[in-house]
DNA sequence: ATAATTGCAAATTTTTTGCAGGTTC
DNA sequence: GAACCTGCAAAAAATTTGCAATTAT
């Protein structure tokens, strides 16, 4: 799908394997904990130590390719930095779905930031809720 | 201002002199750290255990009289319970200031939700800038 | 060839736990 | 008086660090 190798050189990073993996991890997955992306590596890279990937996540964020998710009542989880766009978090099994981001809400929370002189730069909306696929679980 | 032994109580709580310390320090500031809740409220109560503040951090949260709120790069705060608002983060402070929210927020988020037929419960929505202050600061 | 990156082991930091003594209701 | 809470000290978990060997460019 993405290029890892390119991503990471233009982001002045060395596109090594390990590297490589981890991206592919969280596109894959969407929204992964460190340690549920260790487990992931670790299995077709056995070698991989869990520092490397803690070194990792820290740089890859700080380079704008990674993206940190805080979640209430979680580890906070990693995705692949992209458009905005809004969370649903499902409080049963803990995923993290995406939802495109709308014209509307960026209009409403622009208007909000500049009646405060808020000098806006990142949003990071979460929806807290039961998903589908746990509704007809719980149901059951 | 708000009776926080009333609050605990009602909460299946003991009023102790930690707890309502503690609502009292993150009432006053709007939203500490643990550590920092710590730091602030063993200058009152010297013989304060950390373990203690952490234990009724867990606990307070889970019966509804305070809310968790994770922030990109920095360690969770803890807030009162209240109505539902929006979080102004300053990148440059780490403060977070509450901004109310908005009615035509609420339906937006309920029509995305519904689209997606998620059963929506609770919303947290952080925005990240620069604040007034720090922008004064920056500017000098 | 060079500078960056890895894996390991140790250090540090953060959070949790068990329990004896003290407090609230 | 009973159940709950606290503080302590120890344990466990999470994260960071230093460094020698390896790898990407």
């Amino acid at each position: 799908m993405t290029d890892y190798a390119t991503l990471l050189k233009e982001s002045e990073l060395k596109a090594t394997f390990q590297r490589m993996n981890i991206l592919e991890s969280i596109e894959h997955q969407g929204h992964m904990s460190i340690d549920v992306i260790y487990e992931k590596v670790v299995k077709t890279h056995p070698s991989l130590s869990l520092a490397t990937v803690y070194k990792n996540i820290i740089l890859m964020v700080e380079k704008g390719v990674l993206v940190e998710v805080p979640i209430t009542g979680q580890k906070a989880k990693y995705e692949l930095a992209k458009e905005d766009h809004i969370h649903l978090v499902c409080t049963e099994c803990g995923e993290v779905e995406d939802k495109p981001h709308n014209a509307s809400a960026d209009a409403l929370f622009s208007s909000m930031t500049q009646s405060e002189n808020f000098e806006l730069c990142k949003q990071q909306i979460n929806l807290y809720g039961v998903c589908r696929h746990c509704q007809i679980a719980v149901a059951s």
